[in-house]
DNA sequence: CCGCTTTCTGTAAGCGCTTTCAGACGTCCC
DNA sequence: GGGACGTCTGAAAGCGCTTACAGAAAGCGG
């Protein structure tokens, strides 16, 4: 249906003064289409002259290859599947944007998958598969366990950027950021902290990950975290309920720099003191993490590093080398805004 | 080079076991192929008994056809390329979020040009094209003029989704982030303001847009706004020295809530009353507008309907339709952060 | 100078799909 | 009953590219 509503599938004519195709590369350069191919895509494995001759007939008739016919007959598709969660996250873009830059100028095509809008990754995954991408990259979603059964990803090279895969089933590529809540607790932690609470944006797999590892974190009694959602009620009522708490928090673990900002701020127009009475983490370090009032202690996550790490990655299963999956440690910026908990000496 | 550094053009073998082909399908249901790729892709045209027949074969077999031997057998490559600027402008991840599921529900495949990355969009143009791609968006990049002359891109489909197009050559996609300016200035204006700010980050569509519209608009006599780049100083620095002014700005025109926050938080730990003494703007209207105080007045980005739109326009054209391109206009949500100047009865 | 290896090039066979063209088979109407 | 027509199907020709295979040319030791 979708196929006949948008003509998809129905052949067109070639356009006239269209591309220029190999057979005319070759012919202007007077080999045959097996010379020229070698000359273009093995440069090695010709002579020097036929090598020159093929290049300059390529130059001056604007010959590019056609990727569909060469995908069918390599009989891989040279374009790797990306299945973005939300683009929102800090560091995500970049980390997409890292990816593109480095697959691109290897030769590999990007194609874009379902990402948050509609369903679960599985769906997209499948899309994918069925257009043959070489590849499947996981940036910033939460990999459910039944992707293992998707039929024919199991040949497939697969890797995500944030290690959110509890599956084991992807590679990770440098980012860990399940090891940011552990940071965290370890942090605030040592400072004194006994009470931590998280605010989050829903639908991130930032704060999924947040709440996992601080409640697992020991150091906090084991007792997972108080959530507030965004975007229900005013930051300050949130924050004067926890603290009215008999055990209220003595910290506040943000999704997003933004979301810490907006805590810092309400804080400051109720008096409460930061850190003195609350502690105040964000993520991403932005940027203008530096620029506030106290400034904001925040996680830095290496989203670039991380997108050329799964981008090398790829690479080098592609080329049947042995991939070596640098990692690339999420890192604390401490800044003004945590401190030790009120009470401590 | 990098073809063989991947090892792109080369064949492998079949992978055994691999995805049933359409011969296997025809073979299956006892059909010629040409029937075969008529019931699946035309079931209209076929008699009802041949199209289940196929149909049934295809599904037992798990068939899946092969992309790349329909794009070639079609001259069309059933992607469209888009182009992506800074993804944390707000809405530009959620206008792609809706552009990709619509396109991917009508059977094109999303391609991922060059971003924010390396260099002019005229590169990543020029790249998605020579993959053939059958269209072209962009979103949030500024579209140098040179685009017209890039080869081959005059027969495309282009869109914008943000019309940061001067060059009047793409479509845009129901989404003008130009009018936003505009939609500030008046609003302004006619409280009373006459000299307004900009907080911009650098590399940053909307901030180009605001800037020129804001500089343009009559209500401030054509003087241009002053602009303070994000992430030099602390921001409260940076106002206070605005304040300072002879003839200091009244309003504070932000790039997107998170600065929206950060100037008003700044504020708040210097006493400066929004909005008595300064009112802010933000950009995005993100949930957490409305759970700050004072509530952030804030443009609204109907982003996804922008990018659903885009998807729609290409639709139509791919189907020979006339497209028909419905404006989403850009809203001010006015909350408490703006209000008269001072000194204004 | 011969046979052997090595290096390069060309021929031709696909890759999996769509579509043209023509044939087969009914239907319908005079 | 016979021709005109319409509907459906199949054979086969590509789409533009890569590569197995074989042939040509060149180098070389004996």
């Amino acid at each position: 249906m979708a196929a006949t509503d948008t003509n998809l599938g129905r052949r067109r004519p070639r356009p006239r003064g269209s591309q220029a195709t190999l057979t005319d590369v070759a012919r202007a350069a007077a080999v045959s289409t097996a010379s020229a191919s070698r000359a273009l895509t093995r440069p090695q494995a010709v002579s020097d002259e036929l090598r020159i001759r093929v290049a300059e007939a390529a130059n001056t008739l604007g010959y590019v290859p056609n990727r569909a016919a060469r995908a069918l007959a390599c009989r891989r598709s040279g374009s790797v599947g990306v299945i973005t969660g939300n683009l929102n996250d800090p560091g995500m873009a970049s980390a997409l944007a890292a990816l593109e830059a480095r697959l691109t100028d290897a030769g590999w095509d990007l194609l874009l998958g379902s990402g948050s809008e509609d369903g679960t990754p599985l769906a997209g995954a499948r899309a994918l598969l069925s257009r043959g991408v070489g590849a499947l990259v996981f940036l910033g979603v939460d990999l459910p366990s039944e992707l293992r059964e998707v039929r024919g990803i199991q040949r497939l090279p697969c890797v995500s950027v944030d290690r959110t895969d509890r599956t084991g089933f992807t590679a990770s590529a440098g980012l860990d950021l399940g090891r940011a809540g552990k940071l965290i607790a370890d942090y605030l932690g040592q400072l004194g902290h006994r009470c931590m609470a998280v605010v989050a944006e829903p639908r991130s797999v930032v704060s999924t990950l947040l709440v996992e590892a601080l409640g697992a974190e020991q150091a906090l009694g084991g007792s997972p975290p108080e959530v507030m959602p965004i975007g229900d009620e005013p930051i300050a009522e949130g924050i004067l309920r926890w603290l009215a708490l008999p055990n209220s928090p003595t910290a506040a673990i943000c999704v997003s720099d933004f979301t810490a900002l907006a805590v810092m701020h309400a804080c400051a127009c109720h008096g409460i003191d930061v850190p003195g009475r609350l502690s105040v983490v964000g993520f991403g370090d932005s940027p203008l993490a530096r620029c506030v009032s106290p400034t904001l202690t925040s996680v830095r996550i290496p989203a670039r590093a991380a997108g050329i790490a799964a981008a090398e990655y790829l690479l080098a299963r592609f080329a049947d080398r042995v991939p070596d999956l640098a990692e690339w440690p999420v890192k604390l910026a401490i800044r003004g805004s945590t401190g030790p908990p009120p009470g401590s000496r």
